[in-house]
RNA sequence: CGGGGUGUAGCGUAGUCCGGUUAGCGCGCCACGUUCGGGACGUGGAGGUCGGCAGUUCGAAUCUGCCCACCCCGACCA
């Protein structure tokens, strides 16, 4: 049974398959949604676990603003509305009634709202506006506040977890009372993303900051980390913005400094999204399903018992006790004893779904103490001593993990090309897509040329960049150093 | 919003051009039995407003009109 069309054939069509059979979500009823299915779901949870002990461990805290925005909040800082107004849910009116022409339900033209309430696409404006009433002195200062929440952008065309009309994310909104420690806490939490997706997805990121085009509506500057997908495609995986005192100053929230004076406060946002579920998709899965880095496994480990009819307890009971002393390592393990599916059956199911290592124990193990160990990032496979399984276990998880990483990281360098001739680049895009090293002129003419003619966009200038003067590819005018472009999800 | 495509059982589909018995098949599901070291098999069974509405016709999944939904490619974007 062909269960997923080849990553070559037609990329789109495999990571929709893939999400979908894998169990991750579904296309929901209502336009640009996905369901959350629970294994999908569960793996959102060990990224939030893991997110939120990183955001306590540098001293934020939890906190939660509503989901509706009075417009007139959203008219207050020039450029972020400019930037959010095309992709708007608006509430209108508050209520329902019985179609007087008895064809069902409409809405209630009495019931139209004074003021339209705006479903956050973020929550700068009704954070600000509420962080106002909250500081008068730098001695309320620093706020460190996150928030997980559910946003809505009404884009124009959706995918599974990468552009959903509704998703999930967290926001981190900062108020300080510095220039210096705002700029300090936007590139302290770019890194910690940067820690996180490449120790935890196991995907490794290029950090660097925006360019004006790329630039969060509203922000001074967008920090940001950048990966790059099986297909050659760039996807942003998390961003960090240094707002300078723009949200401040659109919402006026001044405190006294320790001089006595007047100032405005200074501001970061940050937030990465159910996007990072994507990402872990597309940068590690197979044609035989996804391939789930050990931390952020569901379960780790499944047990795959194989019997005949007789032998059924014995091998049960086997099955248990391998469960057992995993579960008190603290391995997150499940042992699918059903009767109504074979072993084969099984082991197609648990790749689909990415668990790392799978453990397969029938007679032929019970005789000579041993069991059948899989590994899902190799798919290899080996006979383990039973007295020897446990470490075994915990030697894999890690080297899985590591081995995921850095898999990834040869591909990405594979596919990295420095370019210095535009018609070429315009020619390789196109044929090997990747990231692309040139040089660049810095003005936002020619990014838009360069986008228009080829797709592709600046993704970031890395911080992580030698200096290195050169020509723009496209103008000949000076460059000191080269820039990262690839087209982008 | 433009261009292309698709809607038939939970999923995948045949049939549509050229209207004609009770809409067929595979997977899945349910029951029983045999199986079980890489997606098992047999027997029996359940499951359909053929996307919707209207029209043409003795008769519509099939023809006509309108509408809706989804997918792919653009524009937009995390």
């Amino acid at each position: 049974m062909k269960l997923l069309t080849k990553k070559s054939e037609n990329y789109s069509q495999w990571y929709n398959d893939l999400v979908i059979k894998a169990e991750m979500a579904d296309n929901s009823a209502v336009r640009g949604c996905m369901v959350i299915k629970p294994y999908g779901y569960a793996i959102w949870e060990k990224m939030q676990a893991a997110l939120d002990k990183m955001f306590k461990d540098t001293g934020h805290e939890n906190a939660y603003f509503p989901l509706f925005i009075p417009k007139s909040f959203f008219s207050k800082e020039a450029s972020h509305v400019e930037g959010f107004a095309k992709e708007c849910a608006v509430v209108t009116h508050y209520r329902l009634k019985n179609d007087p022409n008895g064809k069902g339900i409409i809405v209630d033209p009495e019931a139209k709202l004074e003021e339209e309430l705006i479903v956050r696409p973020t929550s700068e404006t009704i954070i600000w506006n509420t962080y106002k009433g909250w500081i008068q002195s730098y001695r309320d200062l620093p706020i460190l506040i996150n928030q997980w929440a559910n946003v809505v952008r009404w884009e124009m065309r959706t995918r599974l977890f990468l552009r959903t009309t509704e998703f999930l994310w967290q926001e981190g909104h900062t108020a300080h009372a510095t220039r210096e420690e705002a700029l300090e806490e936007t590139m302290k939490m770019v890194n910690v993303y940067a820690d996180f997706v490449e120790n935890w997805l196991a995907i490794p990121v290029i950090k660097g900051v925006k360019s004006a085009c790329e630039r969060f509506a509203g922000a001074i500057d967008t920090y940001c980390i950048e990966a790059l997908m099986q297909d050659g495609k760039a996807l942003q995986c998390g961003t960090s913005h240094f707002l300078g005192q723009n949200f401040a100053k659109a919402f006026d929230v001044k405190f006294t400094n320790k001089e006595g004076a007047l100032d405005y406060v200074w501001a970061t946002s940050w937030g990465v999204s159910t996007r990072l579920m994507g990402a872990l998709i597309m940068a590690h899965a197979d044609d035989n399903g996804l391939i789930i880095p050990p931390k952020m496994a569901p379960y780790q480990v499944v047990i795959v018992p194989i019997y005949k009819g007789s032998q059924l307890q014995e091998v049960v009971d086997a099955g248990n006790k391998i469960k057992q002393m995993l579960l008190e390592k603290g391995i997150r393990v499940k042992f699918d004893d059903r009767d109504n599916n074979t072993p084969g059956f099984k082991f197609a199911t648990y790749e689909l779904k990415g668990v790392p290592l799978r453990i397969a124990i029938g007679p032929r193990d019970i005789q000579n103490n041993t069991v059948e160990l899989a590994r899902r990032d190799t798919l290899e496979k080996m006979t383990v001593s039973q007295d020897m399984l446990i470490e075994k276990i915990i030697e894999l998880l890690d080297e899985i993990q590591s081995n995921m990483y850095q898999k990834a990281l040869k591909f990405r360098e594979e596919h990295t090309y420095d370019i210095d001739n535009y018609e070429e680049f315009k020619k390789l895009i196109e044929e090997k897509p990747g990231f692309y090293r040139a040089h660049w002129d810095g003005t936002a003419e020619t990014e838009t040329k360069i986008k228009d003619e080829t797709k592709a966009t600046i993704r970031c200038i890395p911080f992580e960049n030698k200096e290195e003067p050169g020509i723009c590819m496209v103008t000949g005018k000076p460059s000191k150093q080269r820039v990262l472009f690839a087209r982008a999800y």
